[in-house]
RNA sequence: AGAGAGUUGGCGGAGUGGUCGAACGCGGCGGUCUUGAAAACCGUUGACUGUAACAGGUCCGGGGGUUCGAAUCCCUCACUCUCUGCCA
C-alpha cells in the first residue's frame, strides 16, 4: 500500500506512476484521497480537543471526590455528558473516514520504478537479454504432453479422477524428476546464502492482505471458507508474512529466505488453447526466494536475485531470456519485475518460469515491516521475491528440448539428484 | 472436542476503578570510574497519530459495553498453557 505522506508530498509523481501502470482515473482518485485525508486530520483535531477537555474534567472530578466536594463533582458530571455526545459523533465520523481512506489506498497499485518501460500488454515488455542455444529437434519431435504419455511419467487422467483438471499425478521418473529439481533449487539457494524455511501452505486473511493478494486477487486463491483460510498461490505469502509487524534490527539485514511449497491457483478465466499439459496448472511446486533489505540496497538485491535465477537456468542448460516488464503488465504490488522465460522447443514458445520483483515499501507498509535508521527513526524496509524456480514449465522445457529418439537426456547437474541420466 | 487457567513494554514480571504509558528486575543506549575492559554507580530507554515545532490524542491480545474516569468491571472473538478425549 502506498504511503499517504508520499501521496501528499509527491502528488504529481504518484499520478504519473499510476498512469504508467495503466491505472484508470488516477488523478481523480488521488485528489479524492487527499481530500479525505485532509478531512480526517481536521476531524481528528476536533475530536482530540474534546477528548482533552473530557480527560481534564475526569481528573478534576477525581480530585473533587477525594476532597469531599460532592456537589461540585456532580455539576462537572452533567457538563461532561454533553462533551461525550459530541466526542462520540466525531469518533464515528473519524472511523468511517479512516475506513474510506484505507479502502481507497488498498485499491491503488504500487508505483513503477523509473526504469520500467511504458506499455500496456506483454507485447510491450522489454527483452533484456537472451542466453543459451535453441535446440534443433529431430524430425517428429513431440510436445511434452505427448512425451509424458509416451514415457508414462505424468498422468493427467488420474489427476482428473482424484481432483479435477490441472492437478496431475507425477509418476516414476517423473516424480523423481520433481524431487530432484526441488532439492537442486533448494541447495543452490542455500549455497547463495538463503535460509531454508518450511512455512504453512494455508494462510489467514491478514497474511493475504499483508503481501497484497487480498483484496486484489481474491478470486484467484482457493478459499477454505469453514476456517476462512486461503491456500497459498505462492510461498511469497507465508514467507514474507513471517516478518509482519516487526522492527528488524539493522544487523540482521538483509534477510534472505528460501522455501519449497506447493502453490495453488484457481486461474479463473485464464484457460484456453495455449494451456495444454504443464503450461498452466492449479497445483504446482515452486522454490521461492525472498529478501528483506534496506531501501538503498533493494535494487542491488534484485540484480543478485536475477543473477541467481539465471544461474539455475544456465546449469539446467536451458535457453532463456530475461524480460523487463512494462507498466501495464506488472503485478499490482511490484515496482520493478524481471520475468525469466525458457524456450520450450517442441511447442516453439517461451514459457515464464520465474518472476523476480522489488516491491519497495508497498508490502512493508501493509506488513508494518520496519527498521530503525541511524537517527533512531522507524522506517519501512523493502521486500523482494522471485521464483527459483517454478517446476512444471521447467519440466516441460527439459523434456521437449532434450528428447531423442530413444529417450530424454537429463541435464548433468541433476544426475546426482536423479540417480539416472535418461528418461526412457 | 470437554474442563480450568492465562494473554501487560525487547524479555521476565507487578498492577482489581482515579495523576498508570504503566512499579521492579534483566537487556539496550549514554556517561562516571579505568591504560583498556569487567564490576560498581548515575542517567536514559515502546509504538501510532498529530504539529512548522511545541502541545494534544490513541494504544496493557482484537472488537464492543458500563462509568465523569478502565490495564483493572461486563460481553464477545482469537490465541496460549494444563488436564481429559481423539489422532499422523
Amino acid at each position: 500500500m502506498l504511503q499517504l505522506t508520499v501521496l501528499r508530498e509527491q502528488t504529481d509523481q504518484v499520478i504519473a506512476g499510476l498512469n504508467k501502470k495503466n491505472y484508470k482515473n488516477a488523478a481523480e482518485e488521488v485528489a479524492a484521497l487527499l481530500e479525505l485525508d485532509q478531512q480526517r486530520r481536521q476531524v481528528q483535531n476536533e475530536h482530540d480537543e474534546l477528548q482533552r477537555q473530557a480527560n481534564t474534567m475526569a481528573k478534576a472530578i477525581g480530585s473533587l471526590m477525594k476532597s469531599g466536594e460532592r456537589e461540585k463533582a456532580e455539576a462537572y458530571k452533567t457538563e461532561t455528558a454533553e462533551l461525550k455526545q459530541k466526542t462520540k459523533a466525531l469518533a464515528e465520523l473519524l472511523s468511517t473516514t479512516e475506513a474510506q481512506i484505507q479502502q481507497a489506498l488498498y485499491k491503488l497499485p504500487n508505483l513503477p520504478h523509473e526504469s520500467v518501460p511504458a506499455g500496456r500488454t506483454a507485447e510491450d515488455n522489454e527483452v533484456v537479454l537472451q542466453n543459451g542455444e535453441i535446440p534443433d529437434l529431430h524430425e517428429g519431435a513431440l510436445p511434452h504432453w505427448e512425451l509424458i504419455q509416451k514415457y508414462d511419467i505424468i498422468d493427467f487422467e488420474l489427476g482428473n479422477k482424484i481432483t479435477g483438471a490441472g492437478f496431475p499425478v507425477y509418476k516414476k521418473q517423473g516424480a523423481r524428476l520433481q524431487r530432484a529439481l526441488i532439492n537442486f533449487f533448494l541447495d543452490e539457494a542455500i549455497a547463495a546464502g538463503y535460509m531454508e524455511v518450511q512455512p504453512p501452505i494455508l494462510v489467514n486473511e491478514t497474511s493475504g492482505y499483508g503481501t497484497g493478494q487480498l483484496p486484489d486477487k481474491d478470486g484467484q486463491m482457493y478459499h477454505a471458507t469453514a476456517d476462512n483460510l486461503y491456500l497459498i498461490p505462492t510461498a511469497e505469502v507465508p514467507i514474507t508474512n513471517i516478518y509482519r509487524d516487526t522492527i528488524v534490527p539493522v544487523e540482521q539485514l538483509p534477510i534472505k529466505n528460501t522455501g519449497h511449497t506447493p502453490c495453488f491457483r484457481r486461474e479463473a478465466g485464464s484457460w484456453g488453447a495455449d494451456v495444454r499439459g504443464l503450461n498452466r496448472l492449479h497445483q504446482f511446486d515452486k522454490v521461492e526466494i525472498v529478501q528483506v533489505t534496506l531501501p538503498e540496497k533493494s535494487y542491488q538485491a534484485l540484480e543478485e536475485m536475477s543473477d541467481h535465477i539465471q544461474g539455475l537456468l544456465q546449469k539446467l542448460e536451458l535457453p532463456y531470456r530475461v524480460l523487463r516488464l512494462c507498466g501495464g503488465d506488472m503485478s499490482f504490488t511490484a515496482s520493478l519485475t524481471f520475468d525469466m522465460e525458457v524456450y520450450s522447443a517442441a511447442q516453439g514458445r517461451w514459457l515464464e518460469v520465474s518472476s523476480a520483483s522489488n516491491f519497495e515499501t508497498y508490502q512493508a507498509n501493509r506488513l508494518k515491516l520496519r527498521y530503525k535508521n541511524e537517527s533512531g527513526k522507524t522506517q519501512l524496509l523493502h521486500t523482494l521475491n522471485g521464483s527459483a524456480l517454478a517446476l512444471p514449465r521447467i519440466v516441460a522445457a527439459i523434456l521437449e528440448n532434450n528428447q531423442t529418439l530413444d529417450g530424454i537426456n537429463m541435464p548433468k547437474v541433476l544426475h546426482p539428484y536423479l540417480g539416472f541420466e535418461k528418461i526412457s
